[in-house]
Formats: structure tokens, C-alpha cells, sequence
DNA sequence: AGTGATATAATCAATTTTGATTAGTCAAGC
DNA sequence: GCTTGACTAATCAAAATTGATTATATCACT
């Protein structure tokens, strides 16, 4: 996940200081991704270093002076191969919370059934949550577009989740067995 | 994403030594985690200082001399709170390919179309691949549940590329705006 | 005029992750 | 008997990421 991408096509829209950036991506595209603070500012000393953006020091007010990020020539060039990239090709996604359904069978499914509850709750929070998220912009954009693709996926979470507690229910023990011997299998079919 | 429930939940099965668990992960779980080689070394360093997982060196024939690693009664223990956690806790999933779809009116929408053709492309061999992967496993093992909530999302991304595709089928240019603007958007709403 | 809450602006130390590399073993073919 | 490619086993230096913190400014309220 390259995400130089969204600091260059950012600032290939508009200049702009790294406090002003961060908090556009907090607030606007929170859904879209997780970069923080500090990994911001460090690709952008490394966008920097490479020359793909130009950094001018300016003073507000009496504040602290900051660093106002301008994209160059070189960084037209690189954004664009990084878009063409992006666009081409299909990157995977992992999912943190099959982990933790992989080894389920270590608690009872009561147990399971209850946490499960709890996700579910959580998953639909936040559907309404994106439902509920004021169009700021005109509706052809295109972070609409990611919004709906998000939202997509979540309704799968809370269906996969419903199935998953749907299937615990009335069910007072496992008589399946719990992946036992992973590595032996393993072994088995690979020799 | 705590991934030492994943290595912790493999050794709880069967103690292994690295290159043992790192094949497994490779081989059987390529399509839950993205866990790379020095990653699980890493982690298992960790596991061991914290008292997690004991460490024990054994030589196989003539082979450079390995370890084999078992969890600990405080592993158990540290497994069983971050199993709880991971159930009950929905972690939110982040996807590399919605940031090329917000910059996308950077390029002509024939451009754009093209290149999610072969993104296209790529999402129906994964599913294909997952389809066919072949069931090691009993029918209720829980990674093959884990392996229908993968294939559920694939065929979100295949439709929504696809809806994409078709959106821009037809198309010369843009006649609507491409996200201008998005900071000076962002303060109005602000201030 | 003082106090706590929030906004502005960014940095640092510490942790986590990765691509590349090391180093030896084994089996197959020439 | 020698090379080539795959397997076994892991490490290292470098890069990326994060939680915590620093420091000042402004605002709302008493």
C-alpha cells in the first residue's frame, strides 16, 4: 500500500501545510485509510528528499511556523505512474478478525456466540455511521464511490457475522473437530 | 492487528520450530495474513522475553540446529485474553485499491477503464484460486469459513469494479468535477 | 483575569515490518 | 564427480509505523 499516492494526488489538487492534510484525511477520509500523523510527515521529509514535492517554510500569525508541501514536476511524473499502478493492479486485503474465527474452537460456542454479539454491534455502528456521513461533495465524486465500496463490504462482515452466530446458536459443544494437528496435516500432504 | 494470536494459536496446537510455522502460514493460511518470515521470527523473539513461548534448540541430522517453540502456562493465558479480544472487537479493514478510484479523474476514463480491465482480471483468478483450493481439512473447519467471508469480499470487488468499468464505458471525458478543491471544501464546512 | 478545553503544528523514541542476504543440505541430471 | 535448483533455517540492516509528547494559541466560561 503505497501511500505516497494520497499525499501527492492531495497536493496535486491544492498546496497545502501538513497540519491542514493530516486533518483533511482525518476528517474526510477516515474510511478510506489509517495513515497517521507522524507516518504522514515522514513520507512527505522522504517525498521531499526525493524531490517529488517542493517545502516552503511560512509564518501565520504568531503561530508556529510551518511547512507548506508543493508538488513538482517529478512529482506530476511519479504520481501518475503511481496511479496507473494502483488502478492495474488488484491488491489483497487481509482481514484481522478471521484470525481470531480460525481459533474460535478454543471457547465454548456460548462464549463465541457473545463476543460475536458484541463485533456485530460494532459492524452496524459503523454502517450507519458511513450511511448517516454528510455529502459535503457533489455526487458524482469519486470518494462517493469508495464510500458505497466500503459500505459493500461491511454488509458482508454483517452477514458473515449473523451467519457465524446463526450457526453457534443452540449449540452447547463443538462435536466437529477444531482443526487439530495443523502441521501434521500439512506435513502429510506435502511429503 | 495483534498477529502473536496467530502464531500463539498455532504453537497452542502443536509446538513447531520456525521455519515449520512459517511454512505452514505460507501454505495454509496465504490467504488470511500477509505474515512475513522475519515478521514471525520477530514476534516470536518477543513471545519469548514476555514469557509467552519457551525456546528450545534441537538438531535434525546434519541440518543447521533449529528451534522449536512451545507455549508457556502465561502464553495460554495471553492467548485466551487476545482470542477474547479479536471476537469481540470489530477491526476495521482498509483497502489500497480505493485510493487510485479517488484520484482516477487524473486520467481520461478510457485510460482508467483499461486498467481496472486488468484489475478485473486479477480479482477473478484469485476467487478462481480460492475456489479450487483444495479442502485438506474436515468440512467444519473454521477456516473454511474464514476462506467463504475472503471469497465474499473478492465478489464485492469484482462487482464493484465492474460497476465502475460499466460507469465509464461510453464516456469521453468528465463532465463532472473531479473532487476540486478539497481543503478550501473541508474549511467552509468547518469554520 | 484565570482556567480548562480544544485547535494548531509538528517531532521523537521506540516498535514493527520488510527486502535482501547468508549459509548449509539434498536430489537429479549430465 | 560436479553443477544446478530447490529446500531448510534463520538473521540483518534499513525502512516504515506508532504512541506519546512538546509547545504555543485561541476560545468559552466564570
Amino acid at each position: 500500500m503505497d501511500r505516497r499516492i494520497l499525499l501527492l494526488g492531495l497536493l496535486r489538487m491544492q498546496e497545502m501545510h501538513g497540519y491542514q492534510l493530516n486533518d483533511f484525511i482525518d476528517r474526510r477520509l477516515d474510511f478510506v485509510t489509517d495513515l497517521k500523523k507522524p507516518t504522514a510527515y515522514y513520507i512527505l521529509d522522504k517525498l521531499c528528499k526525493d524531490g517529488y514535492v517542493r517545502e516552503e517554510t511560512e509564518q501565520a500569525g504568531n503561530r508556529p511556523e510551518r511547512k507548506v508541501y508543493h508538488i513538482t514536476g517529478p512529482g506530476e511524473e511519479c504520481f501518475q505512474k503511481l496511479l496507473l499502478q494502483n488502478l492495474t493492479t488488484f491488491e489483497q486485503t487481509y482481514f484481522a478478525d478471521d484470525l481470531g474465527v480460525i481459533f474460535m474452537h478454543s471457547f465454548a460456542p456460548r462464549e463465541v456466540q457473545t463476543a460475536l454479539q458484541v463485533k456485530l454491534g460494532q459492524i452496524r455502528g459503523e454502517i450507519e455511521r458511513l450511511q448517516d456521513l454528510p455529502a459535503h461533495n457533489n455526487p458524482n465524486d469519486p470518494v462517493r464511490l469508495v464510500l458505497r465500496h466500503k459500505l459493500a463490504h461491511l454488509r458482508v462482515d454483517e452477514q458473515w457475522v449473523m451467519d457465524l452466530i446463526g450457526m453457534l446458536a443452540e449449540r452447547e459443544g463443538w462435536n466437529d473437530e477444531p482443526l487439530v494437528k495443523p502441521v501434521e496435516d500439512c506435513l502429510q500432504v506435502s511429503v
